[in-house]
DNA sequence: CCCTGATTCGC
DNA sequence: GCGAATCAGG
């Protein structure tokens, strides 16, 4: 796997809008597992695991190892530094709340996030359909499963700089040079450009209802996730 | 069984 | 660094 800026980039995006490790290979075409190893060394923000703390660290009761199985789990690392670390902006900590326990949560007052409330139970389902569901892509329409989703382009979607909402405090890249789009309502934050380049700027088209994009956007960013599975 | 994410470790 | 294998919980 070639983790390019772009890969890198629709991960962290996916990976941070909630999306399943499984969803997010699939639509890279990828293993979970490379989703999550990768994600893991970029230091993502780990959403909440099915399982408990495995790392129990070692010794534990001793008398019988807990995984025998490979060879030493010696490895006794060391707990959940890297993740908090990263959350240094208030900004970023609120994604914290993840999908699963959005669902649950059904509220974040003081942690406006940047996916678009209608996004969010989309993609807090486990089984997300909304592409499939409610598209009224026409574009995609046409050709859904010969498109795919191949970027084509260069797309980075940057999930930290939030396009409408709340421009208080970016978290790590200024919006202030960012060029906005002129209307105040909804646009498509689909990222055109480096992000922290000077003219890195997002499309700025009127996005779909609910969705973050445009129709030419969304129809490269929400791809028909069936057909997927080889 | 299926799903999920986390961790380990050979490459 | 990468990701299959594996673990482990729901």
């Amino acid at each position: 796997m070639e983790w390019t800026d772009e890969t890198i980039a629709r991960l962290r995006d996916l990976w941070s809008q909630g999306l399943s490790t499984a969803e997010i290979g699939r639509q890279l075409s990828i293993t979970k597992n490379a989703v999550v190893g990768k994600a893991h060394r970029l230091g993502l923000p780990p959403r909440p695991s099915p399982i408990r703390n495995r790392k129990v660290k070692d010794g534990e009761t001793g008398t019988t190892e807990a995984t025998p199985r490979r060879k030493s789990p010696s490895r006794a690392k060391a707990a959940e530094p890297a993740a908090a670390d990263l959350f240094t902006d208030k900004d970023a900590a609120p994604v914290k709340v993840s999908a699963g326990v959005a669902e649950k949560v059904a509220e974040k007052p003081a942690a406006p996030v940047r996916k678009a409330p209608s996004v969010a139970p989309e993609a807090a389902k486990p089984t997300p359909q909304p592409a499939v569901a409610s598209r009224p892509l026409p574009a995609a329409a046409k050709e859904p499963v010969a498109a795919r989703r191949e970027p084509a382009v260069a797309p980075k979607p940057e999930p930290r700089v939030a396009p409408a909402p709340r421009p208080a405090m970016p978290p790590r890249f200024s919006t202030a040079g960012i060029d906005r789009p002129t209307r105040r309502g909804p646009s498509c934050c689909w990222p055109i450009g480096d992000p922290g380049t000077p003219g890195f700027h997002f499309c700025g088209a009127t996005p779909l209802p609910g969705k973050p994009y445009c129709a030419e956007h969304a129809a490269i960013a929400y791809v028909k996730i069936r057909d997927r599975r080889d």
